[in-house]
DNA sequence: TTGAAAGCGCTAACAT
DNA sequence: ATGTTAGCGCTTTCAA
């Protein structure tokens, strides 16, 4: 079923059928319709690739995402791709797993699809000028930016909360508030990736509040899920069972962490307070809601797509922005009374 | 960037190159090596578009996703790919907005990668021979039927859940219970899909357990998300604070309900209990744990694939499989003590 | 307004 | 083992 059997049911050329399918002008109402009834009796549906391969330009945008199932992603790809429709481009998801290189996928789509520039959703921090010599085309990292990479600033463009400040803050606001035994959850110390970069965070609050690191208030996790973060918090209670206050890097585990206090018979945020970073929907959920610095989601791919449609039409450069987050308070978080100060 | 420029660049023909991409035997150590630094050098990727048009046939097999952000489909998802990889397939996912067409969707993806054959998830339940008859290669429904539909069971192949007798089961599980006053969180009564389905069963429910239908009882809303849900259940206290039960027909909402009846005083379950269907990874971490009835989401992933692959290699015939649900028991439903029972 | 024909980049016979 | 070449289905000049 090809566009030469749509010609010939309809006795027409190709081109005339081509040109319907593409709503070209200078087509006879005639004709029109007589390629139309043909593509409805035939249930005729033109073969994509061939037409991205015969077609000298498209005007579409990639979009790679790197860790499907991450429900972090979610609005914001709906954010992303209203923004690039509103723009007058189309779009082209791809998923990858988390452990695939995002660049190839990229480049690969870039081929693919002859794209015009990629959004990049959930990629790596150590970004080399070698590697990303594969994609060839305007790119933009979302909600990540290229902290431990050696690459040019000027070769992309990045747009993102401030990890480590904001995981300052974070922790800021509970020590503010008299909490000096602060366990932190996390993927991993040393990942160069956005858990380190939260640890960096966690690190200066404490130092600045005169509070020594303590190795066993640190908790890593071998996953990113929440039964992970359930089990992760649960050893850790077993090995401090005196902290007051969890910082947890995701909401994801935050969600997790609520479950297992709630369990172990501490009161929250009573007995131990709890604060996270992203701003999942299901946070506003949790019992008690979770206080969390929320994510500007939807500004942080509106400014993607602007900044990537800028480097594809040439006007203004590159650019690396920091957004700040929004403190979302709920009920998670609570000031040590005097007596506990004591302690 | 195409091949013929690494056939320059190497010095080789053309076809050389495409060998040595695809993994071809009788290709020179030599020439393979000579090809391999090209592509290096000059950092091609092959356009998939050419690729896919070219060869004779792939070994693709499509994904729809209809809905995404549905976190109930992320599990099966990644079973639908692995089950698809295990049987030396490849996978095509696409995803689209809950109101678009699944078929056209599917034919469109069907054409563009010559696919095999399609998986549909998250589709509608009324099919027509007249709709499906774009979809011109073997596909099945994954967590679905066509219940309303009127096309011919032979078409297609399906694997779900027994939408109406799980309902019937949730809400039994509550008359067992001593439970009369049950409240449903719903869609739609009527939208010829899951949630009408559903609605069903919990109508024969009530029935056989001698309840009167009492449409105060029964609360559809908007939208299928959770800040829906939660001004749903809200609005219901208003109407009716004395019901002692309430069935969502989706662990979202579950989740919702378990929020608001914690905010409006109610303890669940001593005072309200809450039952769903689904079990999503978050159901787990509620606090209490929600009582839901859980799909077995990897299975059914398992069983549409298998189902898919029989048909697209001709042996056996189409199939439509119920798979029961599994309670997974939480904290979220209490019988109802006698003295209740006197009201 | 319409049709004929030249590619788009790749694969897969078919030759050599 | 390697090269030549005919398509795959579509869009798009260029002519008519």
């Amino acid at each position: 079923m090809t566009i030469k059997d749509v010609a010939e049911y309809s006795g027409v050329s190709v081109s005339s059928v081509s040109r319907v399918l593409n709503d070209h002008p200078d087509v006879s109402e005639n004709v029109r319709k007589r390629v139309l009834e043909a593509v409805n009796a035939l249930h005729y549906v033109p073969n994509n690739s061939a037409r991205d391969l015969s077609r000298a330009q498209t005007d579409a945008i990639g979009l790679i995402v790197r860790g499907a199932g991450n429900p972090f992603f979610t609005p914001i790809i709906s954010s992303i791709e209203k923004a690039i429709l509103d723009a007058g481009y189309t779009m082209e998801v791809h998923q990858i797993p988390a452990g695939e290189d995002e660049l190839a996928a990229g480049a690969s789509l870039s081929r693919a699809k002859r794209l015009k520039g990629v959004v990049l959703l959930g990629g790596e921090f150590d970004y080399t000028a070698e590697r990303t010599a594969v994609l060839d085309i305007p790119f933009v990292c979302c909600t990540f930016t290229n902290s431990f990479g050696t690459m040019d600033e000027n070769a992309f463009s990045s747009v993102s909360i401030d990890d480590e400040a904001e995981a300052y803050r974070a922790v800021r606001y509970l020590t503010d508030r008299g909490h000096r035994k602060i366990a932190i959850l996390l993927d991993s110390t040393h990942d160069r990736s956005i858990s380190e970069l939260r640890f960096r965070g966690y690190c200066r609050a404490l130092t600045e509040a005169g509070i020594p690191q303590d190795k066993t208030l640190v908790q890593e996790i071998d996953y990113y899920d929440m039964e992970a973060a359930y089990r992760g918090i649960r050893e850790l209670l077993v090995r401090r069972n005196d902290l007051t206050a969890v910082f947890t890097i995701a909401d994801t585990m935050g969600v997790a962490v609520l479950k297992a206090l709630h369990e172990a018979g501490k009161r929250v945020p009573e007995d131990c307070s709890v604060i996270s970073i992203d701003g999942l929907e299901m946070s506003r959920y949790t019992i008690p809601t979770l206080t969390t610095l929320e994510q500007p989601k939807e500004e942080l791919a509106r400014q993607a797509v602007s900044l990537l449609i800028n480097m594809i039409e040439c006007r203004g450069g590159t650019a690396h922005i920091y957004l700040p987050a929004k403190l979302r308070e709920g009920r998670s978080v609570e000031a040590l009374s005097n007596a506990d100060f004591q302690i």
